[in-house]
DNA sequence: AATGAGCACAACCGCCCCGCA
DNA sequence: ATGCGGGGCGGTTGTGCTCAT
């Protein structure tokens, strides 16, 4: 069984475009618009799958298309809409004007995703990699925690060296820090042939003192001062001498309140029903949540084609 | 100059959702 | 209520270009 396929395969042309075809489905699509595209291949003359006209018709030939490169304040709005709304690219080019899904998934995994990590921000989360590390041993009973630690420090161990040789990192730690602490502090001071070393230490210390992080033990971001307990500074992570936005905007705590309103995002959106479309809803929610107290946001406005505060 | 690695972008694939009969 | 088909979406792969060796 399974599903009848949009095309015949055998008889539709695949791989890049030609200019005459671009030629062909552009002119066609003025003169009748795009309203069946099993259609349109047929009647244009070209022997593509209707799916891939499609794909072509709104990656690339649409005129209202940005084709040049991303600016920084497009990456950083993309960057922020990730930390909301997840790989929902779809999502995110509907806030970029002229910027299609494929686009802005492109740039995310060729270079936004490459520029977090480097910075020590997994891009997944958002989050610090040290924080995950530290969440791994306050979320998990010790033996597992211990193991996924050690596991986490070798997938992270060239951004975790990356950022603690960056920068030191102001752990205030009120239950037994010391002995991540000094790890810490062993690292940062240690020679470079030394620090895998001191990994590895530090994965032991996770290890030997299971209770360090107890299971209450939370975390503040500057801008969640409802969060008492474990002190993490961002300010510390970025570079002081590197006045980008990257530094400001990535490393400003907001991206932890915004995965916690995420996921109240999602329950509200249940709740919403309509005939507005998901996207109109999410943005309406959203900007709630940007006009919470407790998440600085400064997404460039220029960017946004629905401002969204 | 040749070649391989890395990168950016275009295109494809398969799954899912939704509207309609 | 249900099945079907069109379209949308996200993940993955392919391709061509650039740069370093």
């Amino acid at each position: 069984m399974g599903r009848i396929p949009c095309c015949e395969k055998d008889n539709v042309k695949r791989g890049q475009w030609t200019p005459e075809e671009d030629n062909k489905l552009s002119s066609y699509i003025a003169q009748h618009g795009t309203r069946n595209w099993r259609l349109i291949p047929k009647n244009a003359g070209l022997q593509r799958c209707g799916k891939s006209c499609r794909l072509r018709w709104t990656n690339y030939l649409r005129p209202d298309l940005k084709h040049g490169q991303f600016s920084d304040s497009e990456g950083q709005t993309i960057v922020k809409l990730h930390s909301v709304f997840g790989n929902r690219w779809s999502l995110i080019a509907a806030q970029l004007a002229g910027r299609t899904d494929n686009d802005v998934k492109n740039h995310w995994n060729t270079k936004l995703k490459k520029k977090l990590s480097g910075m020590g921000i997994d891009p997944v989360t958002h989050k610090p990699f040290s924080h995950l590390m530290a969440e791994i041993a306050t979320t998990l009973a010790p033996p597992q925690a211990a193991h996924l630690a050690e596991a986490a420090l070798g997938c992270f161990k060239d951004e975790v060296l990356h950022l603690l040789t960056r920068k030191p990192i102001n752990f205030q730690g009120q239950h037994s820090a010391a002995a991540l602490g000094n790890s810490f502090t062993d690292y940062i001071n240690c020679k470079p042939e030394e620090k895998d070393a001191t990994v590895e230490n530090l994965s032991k210390a996770i290890q030997q003192e299971p209770q360090m992080m107890p299971a209450t033990a939370t975390f503040a971001m500057p801008v969640c001062p409802t969060m008492p307990g474990f002190q993490f500074s961002p300010a510390s992570f970025a570079n002081k001498g590197d006045a980008s936005p990257w530094g400001q905007s990535v490393c400003t705590g907001s991206t932890c309140t915004a995965m916690d309103q995420h996921s109240q995002l999602h329950e509200k959106l249940e709740e919403v029903n309509g005939a507005e479309s998901e996207a109109t809803k999410e943005i309406r929610n959203l900007s709630n949540i940007f006009n919470s107290d407790c998440v600085v946001w400064d997404l460039p406005a220029d960017d946004l084609i629905n401002p969204m505060v």
